[in-house]
DNA sequence: TCTGGCGGCGCC
DNA sequence: AAAGGGCGCCGCCAGA
């Protein structure tokens, strides 16, 4: 039983062209007004209500997402953490009191979600307490409005528009899923860990925790437990401060190999292994439940399934269909680029214009250095401070005084406690808010003196030095798939997978070629959109391959 | 016994 | 290779 709802059309500012019409069966009513005229579709929230129309077989062109737009337009407000639910936003407009948004369930594995969801997105309009339709189009009037008074409307409208056409991507591909042979990761899970027991770890892993114990003349020993391994290094003379891998390396102990080889298959064990593919799995298909704009800096999270710390190994049970093809397309030196597109520096620009931008630099200026030149850009964009990285960042800010100052202004502005935003307008959270959401209280408000000195305040430093760039990178590449998206329309090639910079097309063998020309396109128009004219590029990695971990 | 914080590691 | 920022997920572990 689909539910029924109303529709309302609106002039782009948000005032409406007649009155409200009731239908039936919503889904279908959509369904119909897209294929007349694909409309712009003003909503509360994509996540709740797109699912339901993909399963109704209904998709949309284009959307503005209201939720995501409120948050986009608070933190730009310096609001950043305020509810920003339909009933929130309609409330700060009306003066009342301001309702705390719901929040969402983290996504149960397929098969147990779908009921759920669509009984609460067919739940009765008396539920919301006011009437839904009159709140998205006074909210919507309202956005359009204060998108008008942003630093710069222009890109902010792209920013709103990449945000939701981004939301419905995510839906989709949550829908679609990604190839996933079970079998096939059931073998390279044998291969690795032995065979499963009905009881406790794997072969592998016994084996290894034997041969742990035997190192260190223990028995009992849990290679899983810190304090424990601790302990056992303590007792043969080893002081160790933790048992991270990197520590582990430099320490000459005959446990110390099978302790690493235990960590990795641990993990893949627990958290990709038999129960993880039983549990995620449907029907030859992986369907994570993807949370756009779910980051600070506006990358993609996951709700559930793991779907962006996939490891590389296990990507092995990625295979495309029979007859198709999976196109990856990678974008390469992503960040840099994008602090040559936004600093206006001019020579450090034209050295973006190279397929390799790091080898670039290097014969520019750092004697044909090519790692003191990344080690400099590393440097300079996460605010390395020790080590080699000084003297190469000093000739980073001596050759291209721009870029350098870029990243120092927004390291010192976060220092200060200050905003910083990106290229499009996404704003980092306010130091307090930060604080808050760690579910701690923010430090005194003593005048001026807040987050300035002291490991914190660098800490800030770091971070917003990041969020410029990180966050640009982040709606650079949801402009891409924005734009490949309506590229792909009338195709049955269909996005499986969005990793921050890297993207993943499944489509029959005799489309690959179209969509790899599809995909390059719309990089240089995802930084034609952003950046207007510059001389940097945005080169892509692609390749087309039968399986996943084939790719580059 | 339950639970939140955190150690550790996967990915970009 | 390393350094840094951003996450999610799992299990341990200490404290209620």
């Amino acid at each position: 039983m689909a539910p029924d709802g109303r529709l309302l059309d609106l002039r782009a500012d948000g005032i409406p062209l007649g009155p409200p019409r009731h239908v039936r069966d919503l889904a279908a009513a959509i369904g119909e007004r897209e294929a007349a005229d694909h409309p712009r579709w003003v909503w509360p929230a994509t996540f709740d209500l797109y699912p339901v129309l993909l399963r109704a077989g209904v998709r949309v062109a284009r959307c503005h997402d209201l939720e995501l737009t409120e948050s986009l337009l608070l933190g730009h407000a310096g609001r950043w953490g305020a509810p920003r639910a339909l009933a929130a936003a309609r409330a700060r407009l009306l003066g009342l009191p301001v309702p705390p948004d719901t929040p969402r369930l983290a996504a149960e594995p397929p098969g147990f979600a779908q009921a759920a969801l669509f009984e609460t997105t067919g739940a009765p309009p008396a539920a919301a307490g006011f009437d839904v339709l009159e709140a998205v189009q006074e909210v919507y009037a309202d956005q359009h409005a204060r998108i008008a008074g942003t630093e710069h409307p222009g890109r902010f409208r792209l920013l709103v528009a990449a945000e939701s056409a981004g939301a419905l991507v995510g839906a989709e591909m949550g829908h679609v899923g990604l190839p996933w042979r079970a079998d096939l990761h059931d073998e390279l899970l044998r291969e690795l860990l032995g065979a499963p027991q009905p009881v406790g770890p794997p072969r592998r892993l016994a084996e290894l925790t034997a041969e742990i114990n035997e190192a260190f003349g223990l028995h009992g020993l849990h290679p899983d437990s810190p304090a424990e391994v601790v302990k056992a290094f303590a007792r043969s003379g080893v002081t160790i401060p933790n048992t991270r891998q990197w520590v582990l390396k430099q320490v000459d102990h005959p446990a110390v190999r099978p302790l690493l080889e235990y960590k990795e298959l641990y993990r893949i064990w627990t958290a990709h292994g038999w129960s993880w593919c039983d549990a995620w799995v449907r029907d030859g298909r992986f369907r994570p439940e993807y949370v756009p704009g779910g980051v600070v800096s506006g990358r993609w999270a996951t709700r559930g399934g793991g779907a962006l710390q996939v490891p590389k190994v296990v990507r092995r049970a990625v295979v495309a269909d029979p007859g198709w093809r999976f196109v990856v397309a990678d974008a390469g030196q992503l960040e840099p680029r994008m602090l040559a597109a936004v600093s206006g520096d001019q020579r450090f620009a034209a050295a973006g214009a190279a397929g390799d931008l790091y080898a670039a630099l290097a014969t520019d200026s750092f004697d044909g250095d090519r790692a003191k030149a990344k080690v400099a850009l590393i440097g300079a964009m996460y605010g390395q401070t020790g080590g080699n990285a000084i003297p190469a960042l000093a000739v980073l800010r001596k050759q291209y005084p721009k870029a350098f100052e870029f990243v120092e202004a927004a390291a010192r502005t976060g220092e200060a406690g200050g905003l910083v935003r990106s290229w499009l307008g996404r704003t980092c959270p306010p130091a307090a808010a930060a604080w808050r959401e760690a579910g701690l209280d923010p430090p005194e408000e003593t005048g001026s003196g807040e987050a300035q000195g002291g490991a914190s305040g660098r800490a800030r430093g770091r971070f917003t030095r990041n969020f410029v760039i990180q966050a640009t990178a982040a709606e650079w590449a949801l402009t891409l798939l924005a734009t490949l998206r309506t590229a792909l329309t009338g195709m049955k090639a269909e996005m499986v997978l969005f990793v921050h910079d890297e993207v993943v097309v499944h489509c029959p063998a005799d489309e690959a070629d179209t969509v790899v020309a599809a995909v390059n396109e719309c990089a240089a128009t995802a930084g034609r959109l952003l950046f207007g004219e510059t001389s940097v590029r945005f080169p892509l990695d692609v390749s087309v391959v039968g399986a996943y971990a084939e790719a580059k």
